[in-house]
DNA sequence: ATAGGGTTAG
């Protein structure tokens, strides 16, 4: 190779392209090419690795001042190779803008410039970051057409994108078809598995495949905590330790588990991990770690850090949200959200349905009013099932029956279990019989099996004395069909799981247990 | 230059 002047210029400025923070570095950079001639020395191939300058920039603000830059040089390129095409593509997905990934995918073939096998695996992430299976489809037979199925990172691409969409059979397929895998297309499919409810098959391809990595074992863990099978996932959580270091996604999902399930002692130590491997906590980390001391029964840790967290998102706000909600403390949760929102994060469903439980608890009715009116027309959060089962639940516990019936009659859409069971609850409380035989008829209706309505029913009757219909209801749920799911919770106290069921007196020491539960109850009634 | 796993609610 001849060094030339111009050879050494041409990798010296390569080299701070890489280096590049901001779009104005590369904007200067741009610039010296244009004014040294370098640019058209090999105008495709340089162009193209201002492209990628461009999409290794932290976006700001927004993507789309660096993408309206990307496309105005992609455009001053006159006749496009592939590999600018593909590095316009690529620019595309990495900065979220999918559909013009497509679109830029169409025009490169209808100009006939070949894609070739770095193609494929950005448009198809292009389709999963749509979700558009159709459009996945079409690149799947172009891909097959031109023979690129065979390569690894495509046939990859697709397992991945089958998966996601759960299409189990069709990532099954191209997984069974491939003739070589690696570690992962059995992540991806053992994903695919996860998302279509299989944890079994996915067991089965995790005991089987010949390698393991961390993202083999953490797609596990959080499969099965996904699925509710928590002592599964802590369990493997730990299996992982012995063989693996966990990466923070693993820890994310073991929290999950251990917050779903109140497993205290091993959510501390996974807390007490991070702090001594000191491992970054990110707004993924400190979303578990509020929630698991959240539901844990330690909102002041949760607080703690929430507070000290560095890196928070809407999920990190909503388990705050949730867990205050939780724990009653209604007027801070109204503080927690207002500085949400002065914070510049947009809410979500999610947190709706926390403030409005977190109103309900505490007994918050205008606040709750005026948030819920405020959802739609301030936030544009839209109103669903769930938010107008927690405005039926308030107004119900606060004795406002009317106005929760007005509102149900209102509903743009026709009312759910959790609506009518809302609703039922207050009438409970407040021993409105005529009602909660209506919202009754409606949960009946709705999910014949809920042994819980007729439970209601019955102690409403006993409550007002309606002896006669009490006997209706009791021969009701002696003719069957009327699943009694008894309640039951779990409390972990020095390491040793303390489980109850309704009704039951197994726990050795039930009745001290009862003991203060009486005196609890009597407390509640005596005026504060 | 290319492929895979994460948190909140229900």
């Amino acid at each position: 190779m001849v060094i030339t002047d111009q050879l050494i210029a041409y990798k010296t400025i390569n080299n701070l392209l890489k280096q590049c923070k901001t779009i104005k570095q590369i904007h200067q950079l741009h610039a010296h090419f244009i004014t040294t001639g370098l640019l058209s020395l090999n105008p495709c191939h340089n162009q193209s690795k201002i492209l990628i300058a461009v999409t290794t920039i932290k976006p700001t603000s927004s993507s789309t001042n660096l993408l309206s830059y990307a496309v105005s040089v992609f455009n001053s390129i006159p006749n496009p190779s592939t590999f600018c095409f593909n590095t316009i593509i690529r620019a595309h997905t990495l900065l979220s803008s999918p559909l013009n990934a497509l679109l830029f995918f169409s025009q490169m073939r209808s100009v006939s410039v070949p894609p070739d096998f770095h193609s494929f695996p950005f448009v198809l992430k292009a389709c999963s970051q749509l979700g558009s299976l159709s459009s996945a489809q079409t690149i799947h037979s172009q891909a097959l057409k031109i023979g690129f199925v065979s390569d690894l990172f495509v046939s990859n691409s697709l397992i991945h994108i089958y998966s996601v969409s759960h299409r189990l059979r069709d990532a099954l397929y191209m997984f069974d078809e491939s003739s070589h895998r690696d570690v992962v297309s059995y992540n991806a499919l053992i994903d695919g598995c996860v998302k279509s409810g299989d944890v079994a098959k996915a067991r089965e391809l995790f005991d089987k495949m010949p390698f393991r990595d961390s993202v083999s074992w953490g797609t596990l863990v959080s499969g099965y905590a996904k699925s509710g099978l928590c002592k599964e996932a802590i369990q493997l959580f730990h299996e992982m330790e012995l063989n693996i270091r966990p990466d923070n996604i693993a820890l994310v999902s073991a929290l999950s588990a251990c917050a779903q399930l109140g497993e205290l002692e091993c959510g501390k130590r996974i807390h007490d991990y991070i702090q001594e491997s000191r491992i970054r906590v990110d707004s993924f980390l400190s979303t578990g770690l509020v929630d698991f001391y959240a539901k844990c029964g330690y909102i002041e840790i949760a607080i703690e850090i929430f507070e000290s967290s560095q890196d928070k998102n809407l999920c990190t706000w909503n388990a705050m949200l949730v867990g205050l909600a939780m724990h009653g403390h209604g007027q801070l949760l109204l503080d927690y959200f207002s500085r949400m929102i002065n914070a510049g994060v947009e809410p979500d469903g999610v947190t709706f349905l926390g403030v409005l439980a977190g109103c309900s608890h505490a007994g918050l009715v205008d606040e709750a009013r005026k948030l819920f009116d405020k959802m739609e027309s301030v936030y544009g959060v839209s109103r669903e099932l769930k938010h107008y089962g927690c405005m039926a639940d308030l107004l119900g516990r606060a004795d406002l029956i009317k106005e929760a019936m007005d509102m149900i009659n209102k509903m743009p859409m026709s009312g759910d279990v959790s609506v009518w069971s809302g609703l039922l609850g207050g009438c409970r409380i407040h021993g409105n019989v005529e009602i909660a035989v209506q919202a009754a008829d409606h949960v009946m209706e709705l999910k014949p099996e809920d042994g819980g309505v007729y439970k209601m029913m019955a102690d409403l009757y006993a409550d007002a004395e309606r002896w006669e219909d009490v006997v209706k209801i009791r021969t009701c749920m002696d003719a069957g069909k009327v699943k009694k799911i008894a309640g039951c919770s779990l409390i972990q106290l020095n390491g040793v799981m303390h489980e109850f069921v309704a009704g039951d007196d197994l726990h050795p020491q039930t009745d001290d247990i009862y003991v203060v539960l009486n005196a609890i109850g009597k407390h509640q009634n005596e005026p504060c």
